[in-house]
DNA sequence: GTGGTCTAGACCACC
DNA sequence: GTGGTCTAGACCACG
């Protein structure tokens, strides 16, 4: 599991990330219980400390609790979970066209490129599975 | 010009960033003479030392090489332009498309949500201008 | 231990090149720790910034890899390792004949004088130590 | 002109060297005009200060001297020149075997790999020319 | 005037 | 504790 984070942003964050990734596509699930700190630590290869960061700020954006004694919990509002849906959509997309529009990129450049480049990893997928 | 700094990522990164975009755009042309470290460092209104951390970047992704005692210039190597403005084009794209299907959105959304969002923020900037 | 660096050059690649050297010798292994920046920065009486430098390098070379709020770490890349030493062997052989046939030194004069000289060093280290 | 330097090393140094070796290869001789500094900087692409003060550095080292209104001679001791040969020869080999060894290069090695380097630089030259 | 290096010291985020 | 960034200010060699 070591190496396969990205050394110019914090790990807590990309963890954080890799979790709301997985919560958008349904494969955690509403009321699910996550592993424990120590488990999630041990499976990422990676300080608790960390772990409990991630945890915390999940807890600070409502999509998990963490019971005493019991462990963290993902919330079962599901109107929760759609919203997270739906913010990530906009923001990352927001964030993508300001980007190639500051770089001077027109357009028809960016919607055929993004066209492309799904095409080319839908096949690798494919290919892969 | 303080202030206009993103607290999250390093100032020099968004300086080198902000030159490249000028550069992909092709308002920094080649063989231009750079402001020297000090002008810009007052432009910017850093350090000088963070300047030269970008220059030195700049030298080291061959994009501009500095000559002692008389300044920084952009390289006069079109091709190394070309091909960082297709360079930056594809990493972004890549980078983007892949972020969007790990979140388990849909091709027709993504390409959808591009749409829209260039609609949205040309229509933003002729308001503007 | 300050006063061991020559003036001509800046410090931060003399304790460069001295940490590759040691690296080449085995003397540094693959996968070791490497001192945290201020114990090395202590040790070698210089500012931690200069040390910062150093290992940012050799980031850069491929050579070691620093894990946040961890220390540095020499790559377990043994192939890597064993490249720099072949590269440094023959960057620094290519230099020295291209200098010396330059200078207008015949082959015969360039052997016999390495010859020597691999003699003579030889010596004064037996009698050293 | 431009573009053959090195940048780690000062321009006035590398010119410097280039002058020393083609006195020691005789291709510049005893008592002959040096170029004047005008014309050497335009032949070099580089600013008259600079051959300013290399030219300072041969007097210095009573290789040449400035007569004044007349320009800048090559000394007529041949004797001195010799020496200056002999000087580079021992400098350059002493520093390299000192580097090769503290690389931990062994004199085998050594020898091998200069004679090879040798061989393929006099190969190199044959065909060129 | 220009870049290059170095220091001292500060602050921050991360593990 | 660790590394990363930034500032302020100094000095130097170069062109």
């Amino acid at each position: 599991m070591r190496g396969k984070f990205d050394n110019t942003k914090p790990i807590y964050l990309q963890i954080l990330q890799r979790l709301c990734r997985q919560l958008v596509r349904g494969e955690i699930k509403t009321g699910q219980k996550l592993p424990s700190i120590r488990e999630m630590a041990l499976h990422m290869g990676v300080n608790p400390n960390t772990i409990q960061r991630v945890y915390n700020e999940l807890e600070q954006m409502e999509i998990a609790e963490t019971r005493r004694g019991l462990g963290s919990y993902v919330t079962e509002n599901e109107e929760r979970l759609s919203r997270l849906r739906e913010d990530l959509k906009r923001e990352q997309i927001c964030r993508f066209v300001k980007d190639m529009r500051e770089s001077g990129f027109n357009p028809g450049e960016i919607i055929e490129g993004v066209d492309n480049e799904l095409k080319i990893q839908a096949s690798k997928e494919a290919k892969g599975v």
